[in-house]
DNA sequence: GCGGATCAC
DNA sequence: TATGGTGATCCGC
């Protein structure tokens, strides 16, 4: 039937357009007809276009399936004994570190917007409409079960049901016993609450039993009214009773159903939400062989944030569940990013997110459009104009200021291309925005002349905002810093160019404390790159991009120079001490000398503090020896064990006969710090001793072993200290110290271990597990993304363990260096 | 930091 | 297969 149709219509079409092509000369058309056939032709070569972009795309990704085929035909059985070997020490951390204890609930509103269609139809209109959003069944209901849950969007929800499961226990029943609302339940929704067999026919296998404690409808209250118990239902004390009772109350309350995960972190609860569908819910017992079964014949397209490109390229690796995620966890960790594979591994593990977090801060905010063909730069930059207006009305609103303005475009091949342009001084206006995406424009238009540019779709993005501390030191040090008069003391000029480059075109509106915004550009890029050696200043002003912002300064610094010829009293923004000189030149040399000397004291004070070892920070270089150690005395056997190995790694990709086997540390290591460096440094203890020990005892299929660890102290690491100690932020160790300006000193001295690290020669330090460089591997997507908990609506589950050491690592730093810098 | 790409909702 | 908008993240430069 619908094939018939489908041919009838394809015919149909190619009728259309033949006829349109043999009647083009046919006298006495309509020209309603005309513009008709016109449309049909615009739409099928608008979707000719839009079809070859997708075999565009498609190519692209064969060709990425193909080099990492070609980087897999590369891999020697050695390297990959190898990999095994490192993974295989990460699997059992990470199953040490498994944890359990949580309940997290996984709603899902049931084809939600259909569903409000459906219920908002003429004819339903009279009856209530409660619902608006997942955040207002926040309020309503989800807030008793969780006062933290966390609305992803308007139809999804994660909450955290541990501690009210723990009250629940001596809620007395009529706690639990809810009512039905006559007026909006259907008999359907009676019955779907009254035939618990209903949902368990369609239960989860690894939870079969889900209403265990249910007690839906019994009338133990013989004095009740048979009404009263009619129309009513008690809910029992288990996960499962109270989910349904979610359940229940959210249908009634908007007639609307949601289907619901219970798991043990964040990941599964979602992934088994999805696994009855609709009205139905779903839970994975908090045991680990459940989770693994659970996992065993998952498709892996079925994970958050495994999507149609991913699932291809592990197809081709011939991975499509997760329990072969986890057989081929070595060769992924050859052929993947870090992140990648570390995330596959995860999911692989069944392991998740076991707390909710909180929304972090926006980073961006973004207007776009989609349109019909426009192809003159008059409507281009009008709607260009258009779009800035509305982003900075939407910023206003949030008082959000952004530094990067990325502007979209989609040809009318479909093809995006985004230009970004980051300036000094943030921006929120529609002028200020428009400046910068003016110019973006103006750019990509010059690139195709004397051709049109023809788009179909145009974005304004803002970005790069300030975070709430750094606004905060931003507002103080304006003030204190505009009082004191003494810009000039910052300025800088970049060497072997023409000042007058600086002065043209752009007009960007001046905004407030640029030079605070340099400074904190080039302390963050500090934080990022540890060759601070550079001068400071001459970064400042390196991007040409950045030109526009300095036009003002320097602008300021000729007025300055013109009016008066003598010399200037400024403060060197380094020492803070007043100098006095009567050229830029001068002031410039000053500030290097004294970059450079700080950085020479800094490090003195660094290997001072490795001397004497008090310092927590120290752990680096203790890192190192005990690896060296560790190496030259396990060196005899490494090739043994890589032998010994052979046999059974060799085959370990296809063959999930061998046993998962608990394996303890070889030896005792030293505490792990929660930092990103003491990542590094185990990273770097996993790539250099390899213990072989541990060959023998390969992980390989632990899909088929049960048994669960307890977790140890690691898990301990992160927990917050005690208030009185203090606690540097970038190492996370307490510090002996009580005087704020020794403890000042440290984490200064923990902000620059980049800096430490090269000047200690240290060059080779390695930052990745494996042994194949980056460059070569395929790049991949990850759920890394949903390692961070953003912002409404478009966060993604996940860990807050492994993966965001990195991301915290950085943003901790970033935060660290302004506050740095205002000691 | 930029640009392309992937993913979620 | 013909959705578009918003936001996030990753990877390679």
């Amino acid at each position: 039937m619908s094939d018939t149709k489908k041919a009838c219509n394809s015919s149909c079409n190619d009728g259309v357009l033949l006829r349109m092509g043999l009647n083009d000369n046919k006298a006495g058309m309509q020209g309603l007809d005309k513009e008709k056939i016109n449309k049909i032709i615009m739409e099928a070569t608008k979707g000719s276009r839009f079809y070859e972009n997708e075999l565009k795309k498609d190519k692209q990704v064969n060709q990425r399936i193909e080099k990492m085929m070609q980087l897999k035909e590369k891999i020697t059985t050695q390297q990959l004994l190898k990999a095994q070997l490192q993974v295989d020490k990460l699997v059992v951390e990470l199953e040490q570190s498994r944890n359990l204890s949580n309940t997290i609930v996984h709603i899902d509103m049931d084809a939600f917007y259909a569903a409000v269609e459906m219920r908002d139809k003429p004819e339903l209109k009279e009856k209530p409409i409660a619902v608006g959003s997942m955040s207002m069944l926040v309020r309503e209901i989800l807030a008793e079960y969780d006062p933290n849950f966390m609305p992803m969007g308007l139809d999804e929800a994660y909450l955290n049901i541990t501690e009210h499961l723990e009250e629940r226990l001596n809620w007395p029943e009529n706690r639990r016993r809810f009512f039905f609302n006559r007026e909006g339940t259907t008999e359907n929704d009676k019955n779907d609450i009254n035939m618990s067999a209903k949902f368990n026919e369609s239960g989860c296998s690894s939870s079969p039993v889900l209403f265990e404690d249910s007690t839906p409808l019994i009338n133990d209250h013989p004095e009740q009214s048979d009404q009263l118990v009619e129309n009513s239902v008690v809910f029992g004390t288990s996960a499962e009773e109270v989910v349904k009772e979610i359940r229940f109350r959210i249908e009634q309350k908007t007639q609307l159903t949601a289907s619901a995960g219970i798991a043990p972190n964040t990941l599964l609860a979602k992934m088994c939400s999805d696994c009855n569908k609709p009205n139905g819910q779903c839970r994975i017992v908090p045991e680990r062989q459940a989770i693994l079964d659970f996992l065993k014949d998952l498709p892996i397209r079925k994970v958050p944030g495994i999507g149609k490109v991913t699932e291809k390229m592990l197809k081709a690796l011939g991975i499509v569940t997760c329990s072969e995620l986890y057989q081929q966890r070595a060769l992924l960790s050859l052929l993947f990013s870090e992140a990648s594979w570390r995330n596959f591994l995860d999911i692989s593990l069944g392991l998740g997110s076991t707390h909710l977090e909180k929304d972090g801060e926006r980073k961006s905010m973004s207007t776009e459009r989609t349109f019909s063909e426009m192809n003159t730069a008059e409507d281009q930059y009008s709607m260009c104009r258009e779009l800035c207006r509305d982003l900075a009305q939407d910023l206003q609103k949030e008082g959000l200021k952004g530094k990067t303005v990325t502007l979209k475009l989609k040809n009318v091949s479909f093809e995006v291309k985004t230009r970004a342009s980051s300036v000094l001084s943030s921006v929120s206006t529609e002028e200020e925005i428009f400046a910068v995406a003016k110019d973006l424009l103006g750019t990509e238009i010059d690139s195709v002349a004397p051709h049109p540019l023809r788009i179909r779709l145009m974005g304004v993005r803002v970005s790069g905002f300030l975070s709430e501390e750094e606004r905060k030191y931003q507002q103080k040090s304006i003030t204190s810093f505009l009082k004191s008069g003494k810009e000039i003391g910052v300025l800088r000029l970049q060497p072997g160019k023409s000042n007058k480059d600086y002065f043209r075109n752009k007009s960007e509106a001046s905004t407030t404390g640029s030079f605070f915004d340099k400074k904190r550009a080039a302390r963050q890029l500090n934080g990022e790159n540890p060759s601070l050696n550079k001068s400071v200043g001459k970064q400042l002003f390196h991007d040409r991009k950045s030109s526009a912002n300095f036009v003002e300064e320097t602008k300021k610094v000729t007025d300055l120079q013109d009016s008066s010829d003598v010399r200037k009293i400024f403060t060197c923004p380094v020492c803070f001490e007043d100098q006095s000189s009567n050229s830029l030149e001068e002031l410039n040399r000053h500030i290097d000398l004294c970059l450079g000397w700080t950085l020479v004291k800094d490090t003195m004070e660094i290997n001072k503090n490795y001397d004497s070892g008090e310092n927590t920070c120290n752990f680096l270089p203790q890192y190192k020896n005990e690896n060296v150690d560790e190496c030259q005395k396990n060196k005899p056997d490494q090739l043994a064990g890589a032998d010994q190995s052979a046999s059974t790694s060799g085959n370990s990709v296809s063959n999930s006969t061998e046993k998962f086997t608990q394996m303890t540390s070889d030896k005792p290591h030293r505490e792990r710090q929660p930092s990103n460096l003491s990542d590094i440094a185990r990273n770097m203890c996993m790539k250099q001793c390899l213990l072989p020990k541990r060959i023998s005892q390969d992980s390989q299929d632990h899909f088929e072993k049960t048994e669960h660890t307890e977790e140890n102290s690691s898990s301990c690491f992160f927990e917050s200290k005690e208030d009185s100690v203090l606690v540097c932020p970038v190492c996370n160790s307490e510090q002996k110290t009580t005087s704020l300006v020794s403890f000042n000193r440290h984490v200064d001295v923990c902000l620059n271990k980049g800096l430490i690290q090269e000047l200690t020669e240290k060059k080779d330090f390695p930052t990745k597990t494996s042994n194949m460089e980056n460059s070569n591997r395929v790049g991949a997507l990850s759920r890394g993304q949903q390692c961070t908990n953003t912002s409404q609506g478009t966060k993604r589950s996940g860990l807050t363990t492994s993966q965001s050491a990195s991301k915290k690592a950085k943003s901790s730093n970033s935060k660290r260096t302004i506050e740095m810098f205002f000691k």
